[in-house]
DNA sequence: CTAGTAACTTACTGGCCAGTCATTAAGCAG
DNA sequence: CTGCTTAATGACTGGCCAGTAAGTTACTAG
């Protein structure tokens, strides 16, 4: 009788829930991985019971394919916007590496990350999904930019095929490096911007034309 | 009364089964994960009983670190003999980098590589120890030979600590994806040994001295 | 104000599995 | 053969957690 009801316990908002929960699950995923995260943890963080979890997804499992699902769908999204830009190659690649670490960076590649090294095999039809219209569609872009860089003189001539599995190598490892800087203590230091910033000029220290005067070591 | 007693249904075998406790161990692990890996199915394979793990073993983890060590430290332990013995950065360097790549493409790497991107958060003891006694060990060594190459006059001059960053990232993720050949298209082709090539001169044009005749620097 | 119902919660269940311990049996010494 | 030591077993326990379902509350239509 003292109190006057002023907020209620919970509201309905069967419209924001299942966002909701796909942020707070693509959350704990990213920082658990899928076996060790606890649905209770993701209800937690969303401001639901676990309870609620069900109303809108079958299993974890179920919940765990459509995070991933929808990040990519948000990836490639992302990755059409860049490639749209530029026509310089060098000026392109740098905007593509930009947000290409921005990408990384977010908690979306670590799951995904996690996804194709080791639950890749329990979900072929997204193991096909992701080779062809991720990892091939992206690995030709960057090549692109780089025969283009190779024509202009800019970069020195190699296999450009190799030259772009060199480049998403060193994005790929140190952005799942950036993603346990608290265990790896060799990154814990090192701004963000900096790491770009290294990755980018031992990239092109790579690609970097021959001097005229050739120099070799046994 | 009707059978002779030919087999025992079991041996003593004391000095054998820490060995084949890890054997079965590393199976296991690689195959579930260090969460999924049940002793069980790691008693079951390696031919005896969950209780007598527990007799070598204090806990799981205990166990999985004992894996890690026998497997992982043992290669860098000889390449820091092998390194002590030969002080010309670059032999050892390729030494280093074909010991490595060899390593890389055994069954051991990917199940340790998957354990600490997966995994390791959930077991911050081991996820130190891993650090402190493989990451950190590994690339204080390599780290060594590159300031020895740049001191010589071989590499350009630049953080050797990110030089060594920068080598481990080529060679890690190019392992991982040598080991999923299948799926990575862009790799399938290519053999075992250009792919080790293609690192090494990758890495070596990126390391190349500015000029080629300023490399004299003492 | 009052049902009615959809949204949400909470307390519970059942299975799984790391770790334990009382028991069994291999191997050996006398 | 006998008795002792200890390697090894396997049934058991206790806790954890995915999934469930009965109960509760917010909202709404009349």
């Amino acid at each position: 009788m003292s109190e006057i009801a002023t907020e209620p316990r919970w509201r309905r908002m069967p419209e924001e829930r299942p966002r909701q929960i796909l942020d707070a699950a693509l959350s704990v995923f990213a920082e658990r991985g899928l076996a060790a995260a606890r649905l209770d943890d993701i209800a937690k963080l969303a401001g639901l019971s676990k309870g609620t979890i069900y109303l809108y997804f079958a299993t974890k499992e179920d919940l765990f394919r459509e995070v991933i699902r929808t990040s990519v769908i948000a990836f490639i999204a992302r990755a059409e916007a860049f490639f749209e830009a530029e026509p310089d190659p060098v000026n392109s690649l740098n905007a593509w590496m930009e947000g290409y670490w921005g990408w990384l960076r977010s908690p979306v590649f670590p799951a995904m990350h996690r996804l194709v090294n080791t639950e890749l095999r329990s979900f072929p039809d997204l193991a096909a999904f992701y080779t062809t219209e991720v990892i091939e569609r992206a690995q030709r872009l960057v090549r692109e930019m780089l025969e283009r860089g190779m024509d202009a003189g800019y970069f020195r001539r190699m296999d450009p095929q190799v030259a772009a599995r060199m480049l998403s190598s060193l994005f790929v490892t140190h952005a799942m490096w950036y993603h346990q800087r608290d265990c790896f203590k060799a990154i814990k230091d090192v701004g963000d911007d900096l790491l770009l910033t290294q990755i980018r000029e031992f990239f092109f220290n790579a690609m970097r034309p021959e001097s005229p005067a050739a120099s070799q070591h046994a």
